[in-house]
RNA sequence: GCCGCUUUAGCUCAGUCGGUAGAGCAACUGAUUCGUAAUCAGUAGGUCGGCGGUUCGAGUCCGCCAAGCGGCUCCA
């Protein structure tokens, strides 16, 4: 095993620890029970095993009981290496398949000569380290068992499914207990959650799962980013094109999505046809249409759709396109993993030589679009193609002369932009490397928000040609990009990066007018219609509530401008403004309001300009 | 898809031992006309996710199905 990333600190040690002292539990309530893996991970461990009977969330209170016990019984922590020989005789001893198979390709595929075993009390395992020495230097209350889940041996679905029990595990219980309430914190921002109390979206069973149908409020958070994302494409050369949401089967044939990218398509749509001849009646597939996962080939139908000269080049096709992927049922998570999905998509046809100027420029399109947004807790990842995946040939265009050159060309304009990335072997997109933006929702998970693709592929594929300075033909290369990824997932993001209080040029409600009474809502109605005349989304709540009631509904519902009208707004054309998430109010004329609401929304400003 | 859990009013949830369903908020009606986070009263709202079974009787027990949630290579 190749010596991990973290250091073996004390945490580290006292995570990798607690793993034993779980499974040493387990087996306790469960014996007979068979191991898999139990690492450390970033906030706690987990294990994993095959149950002789099932256990439950409604266990961990025993299984805790158990542990604490176990820790202050103060048992050590003994290592011994065993040649690879002794160490396969000994693993057969403890009956541990799992262990067995992995202990065979550490030997056999990483060519190890000697495997460690740890021991603490009668619990025997064949482990890595490094542990703590002696169970008592493990605090009885720095760790909680967190949930139950299902994993599969390897995560490969074709392996045994296994149970894993996760658990937090911090240095002591001051970080643990800040830890947990963090994180409970944290599920206040949850888009699922904050989607439905504010309107965004739902998904309805009687449309389908993984379909979300867009309310009022979200359709404005689509409208507001797809204004920005022409705006900005428009000034870097982008043309808009539109393409339809489903094509003929053939057509992904020709690409190379299929049949490789299948078991990600909704089922293809027939058109039948009988057809009689000397042996009878048949039924035949007249022509065959299926829902597009990509946008891609629309755009290159439309490349293809006339001559085109070197001196045409780069063109950048634009289009938020609508597409659809039969994700896994059980992948499917509120916004952030759908099935019906649109795309801030477009493809950049260039020369080999014009490839790097690109991929800077879309770089910089990325960066001015997360500053607008404030987006900072990202990172990059440089995803390349591995040639030793046992799935190569399926994973990725065969062509190793071509992947070598065209990684070379994204990892200089990488270097040359000079953002920090990371690599990602595997990650690649099977015509070509990337860069992905990775970000972490509210409950952890790392998700892809956007990206931007090498193709040295399927423009060959589908021969698309433009006209050289030679009056020769030649291939493009196309550069696919999503900075603002699919609204679907990208919005997921934007609710807990604001934790639904959105800044004024985004909100759905930009400005609420609260007349003190009903005798000031004829007024405030005249200064609505004078704010959408300026399109200021503004409501006015004529209800009969109290004016604290009206204030507490504007605030819970994180309209960022709350204006209250009353007798001396009435008088002086003036409104008195309250601003989400401050109590401070602050009075000015009505036209001032005005001016600065446009300012703010024009300028997508986070604050509001003076 | 697979493992586990969950599903009761629009939302959040209660419902004991199997005896035919309840609260708060929201909605609606009325009263109140209020100066910065919940005014008061009333009304309506349910095939207890669906189908089947056990039972004299099922929200409750059992089975199947559906949907949602947490996971499914941070790796001895």
């Amino acid at each position: 095993m190749e010596p991990q990333d973290a250091p073996h600190d004390d945490l580290y040690r006292i995570r990798h620890s607690l793993a034993h002292v779980l499974a040493q539990a387990v087996l306790q309530l469960r014996p007979g029970s068979t191991l898999g893996f139990g690492p450390p991970i970033d906030d706690g461990f987990y294990y994993d095993f095959i149950l002789t009977e099932p256990l439950s969330e409604d266990d961990f209170g025993e299984l805790e009981k158990r542990m604490r016990h176990i820790i202050k019984q103060g048992q050590k922590f003994e290592s011994e290496d065993l040649p690879a020989e002794a160490a396969l005789a000994r693993i057969d001893e403890m009956k541990e398949p799992y262990k067995k198979q992995y202990a065979q390709e550490l030997i056999e595929k990483k060519g190890l000569t000697s495997l460690s075993f740890y021991k603490n009390g009668p619990f025997l395992d064949m482990c890595e380290g490094p542990h703590v020495e002696s169970t008592r230097k493990i605090p009885t209350d720095c760790f909680k068992l967190r949930s139950i889940a299902g994993a599969y041996w390897r995560g490969d679905s074709r392996n045994a499914m296994m149970t894993r029990i996760y658990a937090w595990a911090f240095a002591d219980k001051a970080t643990l207990d800040a830890h947990v309430k963090a994180y409970q914190d944290a599920l206040a921002r949850d888009h699922k959650k904050l989607g439905r109390e504010l309107d965004i979206y739902v998904i309805d069973d009687e449309i389908g799962k993984g379909l979300p149908l867009w309310l009022p409020a979200g359709t404005v958070l689509r409208d507001e980013l797809e204004k920005l994302a022409k705006e900005l494409e428009f000034k870097d050369g982008y043309q808009r094109v539109a393409t339809p949401h489903l094509n003929k089967v053939e057509l992904f044939y020709k690409t190379g999505h299929l049949p490789y990218y299948a078991p990600h398509m909704y089922p293809v749509m027939e058109l039948k046809e009988t057809v009689t001849d000397a042996t009878g009646s048949h039924e035949v597939v007249k022509e065959a249409y299926c829902l597009k996962p990509m946008n891609c080939p629309h755009h290159h139908r439309i490349f293809a759709a006339r001559k085109r000269s070197y001196r045409d080049l780069p063109i950048r096709l634009a289009e938020y396109g609508q597409v659809y992927r039969f994700e896994d049922a059980g992948a499917l998570s509120g916004l952030l993993r759908v099935r019906g999905m649109c795309m801030n998509d477009a493809h950049i046809y260039c020369t080999e030589e014009q490839i790097e100027d690109e991929f800077l420029k879309v770089m910089d399109l990325h960066r001015r679009v997360y500053e607008i947004l404030g987006l900072s807790s990202y990172h990059l990842r440089f995803s390349t193609w591995d040639p030793e995946d046992p799935k190569g040939k399926e994973k990725y265009v065969d062509n190793p002369e071509a992947w070598a050159r065209t990684e070379a060309i994204v990892h200089r304009a990488m270097v040359k932009s000079g953002l920090p990335f990371s690599e990602g072997k595997g990650e690649a997109a099977f015509y070509g490397p990337k860069i992905d933006m990775q970000f972490k929702t509210v409950t952890g998970r790392e998700e892809t928000a956007s990206t931007n693709q090498l193709d040295f592929a399927v423009p060959e594929r589908l021969g698309l040609k433009y006209i050289g300075a030679d009056n020769k033909e030649h291939t493009p290369y196309c550069i696919h990009r999503a900075p603002l990824g699919t609204h679907e997932r990208f919005i997921a993001f934007l609710i807990e990066h604001y934790g639904g209080a959105f800044p004024t040029w985004l909100a759905p409600v930009q400005v609420r007018l609260v007349p003190v009474a009903d005798n000031f809502v004829e007024h405030a109605n005249k200064l609505r219609d004078a704010l959408r005349n300026e399109f200021v989304r503004v409501e006015v709540d004529d209800s009969n509530d109290t004016l604290n009631k009206k204030i507490r509904n504007a605030v819970t519902q994180k309209i960022p401008n709350i204006c209250v009208i009353g007798e001396r707004e009435m008088v002086d054309n003036t409104v008195t403004l309250r601003r989400y998430g401050e109590q401070r109010q602050e009075s000015m004329p009505f036209d001032t309001f005005a001016a600065r609401m446009k300012r703010a929304i024009a300028t997508r400003s986070r604050d509001l300009p003076e």
